[in-house]
DNA sequence: TGATATCGATAGATAAAATCTATTATTGGA
DNA sequence: TCCAATAATAGATTTTATCTATCGATATCA
């Protein structure tokens, strides 16, 4: 039995003729005929009854043309399902975001989706790296925002933009005084940090390196989120590294915090982190995954480095 | 799209892996790999996430899987109703049968067809022989049990018994002198006829060649059912033709009726009419004809002439 | 890090099934 | 008795499914 010989039964049955149902289905009367005939062998029932003058349907042909149009409407569901997801640009996402992007990106990003992929439904989780990338390699999440390399080699990235690393410290600080700053301007002794996990807080210390051994003194103030750490930052706690976007949309002034952003190294930008959009590398929506970098990207370069693109 | 690509893809579904799904279908891996993607492809998505260490299915995947799962139920329902309808002796059939059989014969084909058919179930329309053609025709009966050859060219019969005539007269009627009779023994005069239409009225007028001029007096005393004649016999109106079975049940007595047999003609039976199995050409149910006519002929033949089986 | 095992994809050959054209057989009607 | 209509049959051809052998990628383990 097969999908193409139902179709096949049921014209014929609604034609009640062999040469008008296969002209409906485009194929010959002979095919239509030996199809039919290899229908009813394969049931062991007779389907119609026909003379050269008359076809009639037999009683269990009539019960089985009833199911034979359930069946061919289950087979058309199936088509229509297909179709409602055959748009790459449509459908629902999950998105894994690390915290220290997350509360910066979301409005913008639902703001630019909403404008440029009517059809998408982002959902959101907020998470350090590690289970994000879980959770990505477990299927969990389609995709992930986050600025490291994806570790595992199941999941791949494409770079969407480069983003500074600026200092922040309260008003009347020494920093104050320099419009642009250096690594070594920072003093180890001061440096707040995020807790372990946060892939900030290790991009922080490798632009700081110099601080490395002798920040072990802060690990009682270590922070869970780097609202906190500006709240220590204003109360006069210490200086810490924040990124380029957590500058914008005026709280540290409201809060009393200053920031600068550090001067560019000879031939390249300052100190910055790369933020990716991480999935699995057999990811079913490729094209998607470009088509939303492509427009993270446009969408964050007034305000971040983009990321040349490779040809 | 077809049935056998939704088994594959139920298969891969449900074990999560191309080979053993393979196996499942008794097919090879490189055959399922391939048909899961012509039926991809034919969709225009991707139903299975894959890498070498795992098959996922996607968001569209899982949707479908839930409409194929009905559509392969109601494949399975088709192979059900037929395997349901595939017993030949099995099923619904409505039989016609000419009012000077149906009443004799109805009691013992059901009680027949209950020990050797238990699975078929019989219905009945008592109508004259050609209402019964022209139903047999459209489909609206299965068979009829007829006493004339079909008109109809689409019509074929199976012989089920010939049975004899024989004469009805009231208790003290000359004719009671006689033990056999012969057909001049009748008085055209006294000879009362079924109406028009009614096989027997010709059958009987044949037998009693003699008195179809002479008769066209009795125009107003024809009547529409052999219980009425008999009435009129009973009542001293005349003689009549009865069927052999109609001789059975002691009904005649019971009305002060006496019945005659004819005296067989020389290397023949006597007057008697050839009773049929009557059905379409093209019927469908070719073998349960043959099943159910050799079963009334068994079931008859003490009671009337069996037809000898051709072979 | 390098060998090994696992797994889905690919290539090419083969087998099976569907389809076509031409024709036949049947039968109902002029 | 011929003609028109119709489904069935025969045989060739095309399309599709399937198989075996192999590849390429990757996870596991020594």
């Amino acid at each position: 039995m097969n999908l193409r010989d139902l179709t096949y039964f049921c014209a014929v049955a609604e034609t009640r003729h062999f040469g008008r149902a296969a002209e409906h289905c485009h194929i010959s009367q002979p095919t239509l005929s030996s199809q039919i005939k290899k229908l009813e062998d394969e049931l062991g029932v007779t389907l119609f009854e026909r003379s050269n003058k008359s076809v009639r349907l037999t009683a269990v042909g009539q019960e089985i043309l009833l199911i034979a149009h359930r069946v061919q409407e289950g087979a058309a569901d199936i088509r229509r399902t297909a179709m409602a997801h055959s748009d790459p640009l449509a459908g629902k996402i999950k998105l894994g975001i690390i915290p220290t992007i997350a509360p910066m990106i979301i409005p913008s990003l639902l703001a630019m989706t909403g404008r440029k992929f009517p059809a998408l439904h982002l959902s959101f989780v907020e998470d350090m790296t590690d289970p994000l990338e879980d959770m990505l390699r477990s299927g969990a999440l389609d995709a992930a925002i986050l600025a490291t390399d994806p570790m595992h080699s199941t999941l791949v990235d494409i770079p969407l933009y480069d983003e500074p690393f600026w200092a922040a410290f309260p008003k009347g600080h020494r920093l104050e005084q320099k419009s642009e700053l250096v690594a070594v301007d920072i003093d180890p002794q001061e440096l707040l940090l995020l807790s372990e996990g946060h892939c900030f807080r290790d991009q922080a210390l490798s632009v700081c390196r110099h601080a490395v051994s002798q920040n072990a003194a802060q690990a009682d103030t270590r922070a869970t989120s780097m609202e906190t750490i500006l709240n220590l930052v204003a109360a006069g706690a210490g200086v810490t590294l924040i990124p380029a976007l957590a500058t914008q949309g005026g709280r540290l002034a409201e809060t009393g915090v200053l920031a600068r952003p550090f001067s560019k190294t000879r031939g390249g930008e300052g100190a910055s982190r790369r933020v990716r959009l991480v999935f699995r590398r057999t990811s079913p929506r490729l094209q998607l995954m470009h088509a939303l970098s492509d427009a993270i990207t446009d969408d964050m370069s007034p305000l971040v480095h983009a990321v040349p693109k490779e040809e």
